[in-house]
RNA sequence: CGCGGAGUGGAGCAGCAUGGUAGCUCGUCGGGCUCAUAACCCGAAGGUCGUAGGUUCAAAUCCUGCCUCCGCAACCA
């Protein structure tokens, strides 16, 4: 327990990219930051939380397009939505930024025209790596085989001119922060980086495009707009009024004491963002914190999945503090953790409603049908009683220092370890026998008051990562607002004595495991059914009512399917495409000659099984490059519950149209 | 030989830089208790620590080979 009365603390999430709803992954991040914005500001610091959207792009722009409004109308609406989760989780960030205000424009300008007087940014233009149908440049690292890695189709030799970032000037410097430093958590990333990408030569960063028009103009070249960079992770500066006038935090704010971010984005705060600054000649911030992937089932997540666990929706049915509990419980710094219904119930019932929830119940009830509801003065301690208060005074130091290392999941799993320990000594303590002797009151009451005071202790830690329910437990055990300040959190014996309890409602009730994974299940089907159904356009959906062969999918046209040019088609050789885990690659006899194709299928089925067989062909399917390889077509297969099945044609000439 | 991470009782993890009785949570089984939300407390079963070698008095821990899984790297055709 330590003081520290108005020193600075400035923590992000990321700005997240609005290009669709949020999901479980953007609640983790900013559950977590809030978590620590929150304690920190319990221990006396003055905290600077920020969040915010990142709202610039071509994607937004497409998106836009579909949808049919304006780039800002589309991200207006998604912000509101992540605004409506945020203060349903009860996020208190300090300031919300988005890149479409007018005061981060201003300064991200300034800063491009600053980088660009240093030296730093010049004027460039890509040496011939145009996709013409994709309308998309390519770096020549991100050419596949010398081609476009979109379509695998030929690039060409046109020139766009382009912005670009000096990188390899701040390479070293990068290196020394990722291996000699504690910049990075955990620090196991660093090889990977340095290996990836410090190693073979820091490439220099297209900061511009004159592709696109959704994004910061550049003030002396107007056709181009900022590229994602520069624009994106400058919010963490312009926020705090670096080069505007909107805001005057910088000098009090900046350096950041963490920057948390998941494992996707790790590369671009680990390398580019340190480079930036060091070309602003600016201070680096202390701590990047890099967490792993919520995944579900043991898959990743997707856009689909990412609505099956919808925030809101498992919010309403078991409380936003529980969510905010799971979450921050079961994840590990750096490493993925696994989300599943049935995980996230059997947490919130053994932690929460068993442990702790039960914990106060008992505690308040016992209070009250042994005293009335207010414990008398005289007391007398006894055995048992030392241990559980060495634990419970010691708890806030340790919580510190797992805070201070970002290993929330840890500092959680030691306040419970405290309430275990509190359940137990209710077991070696028998108040119910003492209640029986009049002579033994004393020493009831002082047990009792124990407990109070455990649990008075471990709901103020609490109170950082559940925020809304642990002022319901201070009601109860007849805390105010002095009792659970950070200040009393070490030291026992800050409630009185003849402290009065409030018995109220149960605070975290037992969820019924069964009965409410059906009830999931079924919402999950209900959902998918929802979104499946909009695909394609709304003429197609109102027909494909009555004749819709399977659920969800769009009815079409004879002459749609006749596009499709199936051909039968003889596997001559097949082998597996090098660097590649999934490809095999295929040389077919399609009647009228060979051909190369590619098929994801390396996990189920092996070469020799192929070779020799007749196969479908989608023969007019555009030509892309995976892996290095052209394939030209696909082959058909069935998507069953054990991998991929080949459908396979016997005795049917190579040519064959199949319709 | 592209880079990196991981393989520990049924599940999820810790332990491994400083070798020396294999630990935690959940689950299972048995017992106890009755203040409490069928909650709480105690005990038990269950592991050749991926595999094959090596170093050592001693290896989950150090070294080497191999297998498998995962992430990244421009792999759903």
């Amino acid at each position: 327990m330590k003081k520290h009365n108005g020193e600075k603390y400035y923590i992000t999430t990321p700005i997240y990219y609005p290009s669709g709803n949020p999901h479980i992954g953007h609640c983790y991040t900013t559950a977590a930051c809030d978590s620590i914005a929150r304690y920190k500001r319990m221990q006396g610091y003055d905290v600077m939380f920020l969040t915010g959207t990142d709202e610039h792009g071509l994607k937004i722009e497409q998106k836009a397009n579909e949808a049919g409004v304006t780039p800002k109308e589309y991200v207006d609406k998604i912000v509101d939505s992540f605004k409506a989760l945020w203060k349903y989780m009860n996020i208190s960030y300090d300031r919300y930024i988005r890149t479409t205000d007018d005061y981060h424009i201003e300064s991200v300008q300034k800063i491009f025209k600053k980088l660009y007087d240093k030296g730093y940014i010049y004027k460039g233009e890509y040496k011939g790596k145009y996709c013409t149908p994709c309308e998309s440049f390519w770096t020549e690292s991100q050419l596949v085989d010398g081609k476009c890695p979109d379509c695998g189709r030929d690039v060409t030799e046109a020139k766009e001119e382009a912005y670009f970032l000096k990188m390899s000037p701040f390479a070293d410097r990068i290196e020394k922060l990722l291996t000699e430093t504690d910049y990075l958590r955990p620090k196991t990333r660093a090889s990977e980086l340095v290996n990836n990408f410090i190693k073979p030569g820091l490439e220099d960063l297209c900061v511009s495009r004159t592709s696109f028009t959704w994004g910061i103009p550049v003030t002396f070249d107007e056709k181009h707009v900022v590229y994602v960079w520069i624009d994106a992770l400058s919010n963490y500066i312009t926020a705090l009024g670096y080069e505007n006038g909107r805001f005057s935090d910088y000098d009090k704010f900046w350096p950041a004491d963490i920057h948390m971010v998941a494992k996707d984005i790790m590369r671009f705060h680990a390398i580019i963002w340190p480079a930036m600054l060091m070309a602003l000649d600016l201070p680096l911030p202390e701590h990047l914190a890099v967490h792993g992937w919520i995944t579900f089932d043991g898959k990743k997540m997707s856009k689909s999945l990412g609505n099956v666990i919808d925030p809101f929706v498992l919010g309403q049915r078991y409380g936003a503090d529980s969510i905010r509990y799971h979450i921050l419980r079961e994840m590990a710094l750096g490493a993925d953790s696994s989300f599943s219904n049935e995980i996230m119930i059997n947490r919130i019932n053994t932690d929460l409603a068993n442990g702790l929830g039960n914990l106060v119940s008992r505690t308040v009830a016992m209070v009250e049908k042994y005293f009335g509801g207010t414990l008398p003065t005289e007391q007398q301690s006894g055995d048992f009683d030392d241990d559980l208060i060495a634990q419970a005074s010691a708890l806030s130091d340790i919580v510190d220092d797992y805070i201070d290392k970002t290993q929330l999941n840890k500092a959680l799993e030691e306040i419970f370890k405290v309430v275990s320990r509190a359940n137990k000594y209710i077991d070696e303590t028998t108040p119910w026998i003492l209640a029986k002797d009049e002579n033994s009151r004393p020493r009831l009451a002082c047990v009792l008051y124990n407990l109070l005071e455990t649990i008075r202790i471990v709901s103020t830690l609490l109170s950082a990562f559940m925020p809304s329910t642990m002022p319901v437990v201070w009601q109860q055990i007849g805390a105010d607002e002095n009792a659970v300040s950070y200040d009393t959190v070490g030291t026992f014996g800050t409630l009185p004595c003849n402290v009065t309890v409030h018995k109220g409602d149960i605070i975290f009730p037992r969820i019924d495991v069964d009965k409410e994974i059906e009830a999931l299940n079924a919402l999950i089907g209900s959902q998918k059914k929802e979104e499946e159904k909009p695909a394609g356009n709304d003429t197609k959906k109102a027909s494909a009512k009555s004749a819709e062969p399977c659920e969800g999918v769009a009815v079409i046209g004879i002459d749609d399917f006749m596009k499709v040019d199936l051909r039968a088609a003889k596997v001559i050789a097949c082998e597996p495409v090098k660097r590649s885990r999934k490809l095999l690659r295929l040389t077919l006899d399609d009647g009228a000659g060979e051909r190369t194709v590619a098929s994801g299928i390396a996990q189920y089925y092996t070469p020799d099984q192929l070779t020799g067989k007749t196969v479908v062909l989608v023969s007019n399917l555009k030509p892309a490059v995976l892996c290095g390889v052209e394939s030209n077509g696909m082959i058909l297969a069935a998507d069953t519950a054990d991998g991929a099945k080949v459908i396979f044609l016997d005795g049917i000439e190579p040519g064959s149209k199949i319709r």
